[in-house]
DNA sequence: ATACGCCTCCTACAGTTGTAGTATATAGAT
DNA sequence: ATCTATATACTACAACTGTAGGAGGCGTAT
């Protein structure tokens, strides 16, 4: 699998809400304020990306269901590395510390990392 | 600035290496083990890139000078942004945990990530 | 029956990307 | 003079992307 396209992403964005998947005209609706795609746009990136074993489509019933072939995990890792290796040149530091300025992470969250580092330190 | 393709991360990555620039040459070789290009290919690389005002290329000398016309910075702030939402859905806490399980961090960093954490505590 | 909406299928078409080949100029090695 | 390694410019071409339009089927409100 190669680097998705972002067009490709907010596709799986709204699969991955729900494992049961959607019709499409519920994928449509959560698209349009992302991108405000025609139906016919996104049934294309659908077919397409069925091609590519990204989406599956069950075609069992109508309407069709639209379900992610990829699971967030499986497209994380790689998009992590990418951004890791190829923009900060493997600085893992730098690039947590500027998420960590970002993002507005809750209470728990900072414990839990902290934690998390605290492991670390054997 | 649209998403970069990891072709042109690539190619960013050996420019951002040094500010003043590189001659082919260097930069075919700085390539060779990552993507085995040719030397055509890498020119045309850097000159559509050109257009696309992500590299500038000082023909004042030959060989021409090639450098990054973007900045490291510039193209991570969108890249972490997609990853974030895109990928993660905003879940800031996971994403950075997912780095940290993956990627071997000095006692150092680790000190200031901690750092950096308690001083979000206010 | 029919008109209106959603669904699917097929088709389209320009622009971008991946990956060079060819032609030409040039500077240094022989 | 000539050959060779480098550099550049121009050209090529298929695959993939972005973005639909049109046609035809099916259900249900008139």
């Amino acid at each position: 699998m190669g680097r998705l396209s972002e067009a490709e992403l907010n596709v799986l964005g709204v699969l991955w809400e729900r494992a049961e998947g959607f019709g499409l005209g519920e994928i449509v609706e959560s698209l349009k304020p992302v991108t405000g795609w025609s139906r016919n746009t996104v049934l294309t990136y659908l077919t397409r990306m069925e091609r590519k074993k990204l989406v599956k489509i069950d075609r069992s019933g109508e309407p069709h269901r639209y379900l992610a072939e990829v699971s967030r995990e499986a497209c994380a890792a790689p998009e992590r590395r990418n951004l890791l290796e190829k923009v900060y040149g493997g600085a893992t530091g730098d690039l947590i510390a500027a998420f960590l300025k970002e993002s507005r992470i809750s209470e728990e969250e900072r414990e839990q990392l902290k934690q998390l580092l605290d492991e670390m330190e054997v």
